[in-house]
Parts: structure tokens; sequence; C-alpha cells
DNA sequence: AATGGTCGCAACCGCTCAATA
DNA sequence: ATATTGAGCGGTTGCGACCAT
């Protein structure tokens, strides 16, 4: 049985707004505030819309700390970054982004940041190709687009999207082509997951976890259905090339290869860009052990089944749960 | 100038979640 | 404990603007 409309939508208006609407919808909001409810505002601002229309229009359009367009290429970093490491999760994308809304950057990513980033995978997957393919290089950031290249849209994709799909369905999902577009090389996380982890409880413990629908890899014994499987494979197939073995001593288990490349995550984390070269090699071993730790607590804002977190994270080599976050999933939620 | 195709944005749809009766 | 309701979210669609032919 599905819910009841929220409004009739024979009797109310539909489609574009008026300036008229909106200087209505405008000054009620500026007298009165939505007042908690927005299904009751229309008809006491004496609009003929959709409550749910009135506060699309308000958040999208009418607030007045909205920003359009003009994205700058920080934004985009972060945009990619997140979408990296969290999915197609907007209005927590947006929210890190003063004067977005998720709306706005749900199409800019649609419309003009896939396809960059689709571009700049496509030219990072040649450099791959071209210099590492069999050359015995390392690491992820020491291959493909690595220091050298200028614009890392998408350091590597930490497979929520498509694992997304694969592991839930209640999750949303994202293209093949949204995959591609922010695999950048780190499609070979994926294709090879670390020893610990079998690809297909990595594609459980990578899928996105959505509150009770959470499922932990511990609970994960059975592997997933052929479909599922197909879809990991597919998703792999953006893979150029599985890495090597990082070295021994090195942070290994997913952990470590955890969107740790993202740029996203020195901004968050308040560090500087990560250096340059083979993050896997044992030198960054300290960083990495200091910087998963912080990655655990990035990834408890996203895995809220406590018990869960820990025993993911204690599925990962090297690495100690810690204790629930606290700053941090504020600043994300 | 006319036409068809593409792009980008605003708006809508349908779902989940949380609060509450 | 259950049903109902509204808020919020992500996916999708409609349409005007722009561009190429």
């Amino acid at each position: 049985m599905g819910r009841a409309p929220c409004c009739d939508k024979t009797s109310v208006k539909r489609g574009p707004w008026s300036p008229e609407e909106d200087e209505l919808l405008r000054s009620y909001v500026h007298n009165h505030g939505t007042g908690g409810n927005w299904i009751a505002l229309p008809h006491k601002a004496g609009l003929n819309r959709c409550g749910k229309s009135c506060r699309l229009r308000w958040l999208n359009y009418l607030r007045p700390d909205i920003k359009h367009g003009g994205y700058t290429e920080q934004e985009d970093r972060i945009i990619c970054s997140l979408y990296n490491s969290i999915g197609s999760r907007w209005s927590i994308i947006a929210s890190k982004l003063p004067g977005r809304t998720d709306n706005d950057v749900k199409n800019y990513w649609n419309t003009k940041l896939k396809k960059k980033a689709m571009a700049m995978h496509q030219h990072q997957q040649e450099y791959y190709n071209n210099h590492h393919h069999g050359s015995g290089g390392r690491g992820r950031r020491g291959a493909g687009a690595g220091a050298a290249t200028p614009q890392r849209q998408c350091a590597s994709m930490h497979p929520s999207s498509a694992s997304a799909s694969a592991a839930s369905s209640a999750v949303t999902t994202a293209s093949a082509g949204d995959a591609a577009a922010c695999s950048f090389g780190g499609g070979a996380m994926y294709s090879s997951p670390p020893p610990a982890l079998q690809a297909h409880q990595a594609a459980a413990v990578l899928a996105r976890y959505d509150g009770g629908a959470a499922t932990t890899a511990a609970t994960l014994p059975a592997p997933p259905p052929p479909q599922q499987q197909q879809q990991a494979a597919s998703f792999a197939d953006f893979s150029p090339a599985p890495p090597p073995p990082p070295p021994a001593g090195a942070i290994n288990g997913w952990a470590g290869s955890l969107a740790i490349d993202d740029m996203f995550l020195p901004e968050l984390l308040g560090v500087g860009d990560f250096p340059p070269g083979d993050l896997f090699a044992t030198g960054f071993a300290p960083l990495l052990q200091d910087r998963a730790s912080s990655l655990q607590e990035l990834a408890a804002c996203y895995f809220p089944n406590a018990q869960a977190s820990a025993e993911m994270w204690a599925a990962a080599d090297h690495v100690k749960p810690l204790p629930p976050p606290a700053g941090l999933c504020h600043s994300l939620t």
C-alpha cells in the first residue's frame, strides 16, 4: 500500500515558479520561518503549491546564501573525492560546500564533473598502461597520475557506488560510468582485494552501509549471488591492471587502501597533500597508521553500527578499532 | 533562417526514515 | 507495538537555451 500523496496534485500549481510566487514564499519564510511544517506553509503563505515544492524551491533556490554555478577547482576536488568516498550522498557532499545545495551538486556532477572525471580517468589509464603495466611499480599513488599529474580529480575509487548496488538493493546506485569516472586507477584496489577480505566480502564491506541495513564483513560468510559477482567483476574491468602487492611492512589490508589518496581526506583531516610517490612504501607507514585512525573515524560516520565498524576495522591488519567517533561525523552529517 | 540535437538546470517523483499519536 | 505523517533524500524528467548543420 503506497502512502497517501502529500497534496492534491490536481489542484496545485506545478512547473516553474513565477517571480510573484518566489516573492510570496520568500517573504513568508522571512517573516515567519518555515514553522517546521512545509505541508501547511503554502496555504498560510497564500501559495497554490505543494508543500514539497515550496520546500524544494526555498532550499534550492530562494535561500539567501545559495551560490549558483561557478564551481571552483577545489570544489570539484571535494565533490569528486567525497563521491569517491561515500557515493551519491549529495546532501552530505553539499554540506561540505558552503552555499551549495544537494540538487545543485548532483546536477553539476551529472552534467559536467562526471564527464571531466571520465576524461581524467581515460588519461590516467593511458598513462598507466604506458608507464606501469608490467613495470613493477608498486603503489597506486606512484602509479597512474601520481604527483606529476596536474589534475588529480578522482584519485581512487572507493567502490561505494558500484559495489553498493552489488551488495545492497537498499542503497542507491551509480552507473558504471560513474565508477569509471572516479576509479582513476583505483579500480585495481577493488579488483585486487587484500588478503584479509575475499572479493565478495570486500564488496560488501566497502558497500555503503545504510543504518539498520548495515551488514558486517563478519556476518558475510557466504559469497554473493552470481549477479553481484558479475557486477563486481564489471567494475573491476575498469582497472587497467592489478597492482602488485605492497612491500612487506607497509600498511596493507584494505584499510590502507581505503581511498586513502583522496584529496578530500587531507583537507578534511587538516593535513597537507599526501607526499608524492608510493604511499605503500615503508617510509610512510607511520603516517598511514595515523591517517588510518582518522579514516576509521570517517568510515564510522557511514557505518553507524559501531560494532560492525569495529569488526570491519578489525578485519584490516595493523589497524586498531577506535571508539565511536565524535567531531568528524558532526561535520559530515 | 530553419531545424534537429545536445546540454544544463529546475522541478517532480517516489522512496526511506524518524517522530508521534 | 503499530499506523500515520511529514521531512528529507536521491533519481529522473521536462523544458528552455544553446549550438551545429
